[in-house]
DNA sequence: ATAGTATATGCAATTAAATTGCATTAAAAA
DNA sequence: TTTTTAATGCAATTTAATTGCATATACTAT
């Protein structure tokens, strides 16, 4: 887990440490889960324009510093790598779980499997992600 | 495989004939390959509102007639599902290969293998799409 | 410290995707 | 054929994402 400060990894990564890239770490960091890019710009628009965090979101994503996860909604959110991720080749390759009833996506432990692929067919990337009721609105609520 | 024509699979479903679902049934039977919201509304948005467009789509994802598979990009692909899906549940747990090259979506045979989910989590669908380059942009094109 | 340079940001405008409300039209049932 | 029910098209709106450009800021070298 990349558990450095966002300064160290600015740094590491040949890029200007400013106050709103900065920002855009502290919060990603802050959840367990990801976060959707509608969710980040609720939570920095006063203090981030709109553009600015698109382009700094691309700009981790190109870097290996945060991997985007579409929800069933298509919607991008946004994780912390492991440190495994450069910026060629993203190494996410986990299962992710997309609770339908909060929305939140969870990165979970589980490895995606050994898949299959078709002769003549390359794969680079795999995304496997569950849809259902995570387990606190599992708990919390009856609803679905 | 669900090769009925689309009055049969309209009358099975409690829905009206109308010439704009079958258009839409044609056009997406017609691939083998899933074919994106955008793609279908240049195909047909001379002969269909969009608004219906969209209303159709959602009107089958819903009836289990169609799947819809979110790519890379977060956009909207739809394939004509297997008999199996009902209103109530989708069972197209097969692999999706989305090609970054020519961005086509395939329905490839391949199962997605059982995964183990953590306590408290209830997974419902389960989404195993894999990026890369398709065996006809592998042998057309040396770039990706 | 300061000046210079490279890059990041903010703003305005634009493009594109998706949705809503409502009047009109068309399909199926009586 | 008439009635009923549902689908369509249109206008307007919302939301997401992108582009160009002027300004501001961070880092480098002096």
């Amino acid at each position: 887990m990349q558990k450095r400060n966002p300064v160290d990894i600015l740094r590491e990564n040949q890029l200007k440490n400013t106050r709103q890239r900065v920002r855009v770490l502290e919060e990603i960091a802050a959840d367990k889960a990801a976060i959707s890019q509608p969710d980040l710009e609720k939570k920095l628009g006063k203090e981030i324009d709109r553009v600015t965090l698109y382009r700094i979101l691309n700009t981790y994503e190109d870097k290996g510093i945060l991997h985007r996860i579409i929800d069933f909604n298509g919607t991008a959110n946004y994780a912390i790598c492991s440190s495994a991720c450069t910026a060629h080749h993203h190494h996410d390759e986990h299962l992710h779980f997309n609770c339908t009833h909060c929305h939140k996506i969870y990165c979970l432990e589980t490895k995606v499997p050994a898949i299959n692929i078709p002769d003549g067919f390359t794969a680079n990337t795999i995304s496997l992600i569950a849809y259902g009721i995570c387990d606190k609105c599992g708990k919390a609520d009856k609803r679905n």
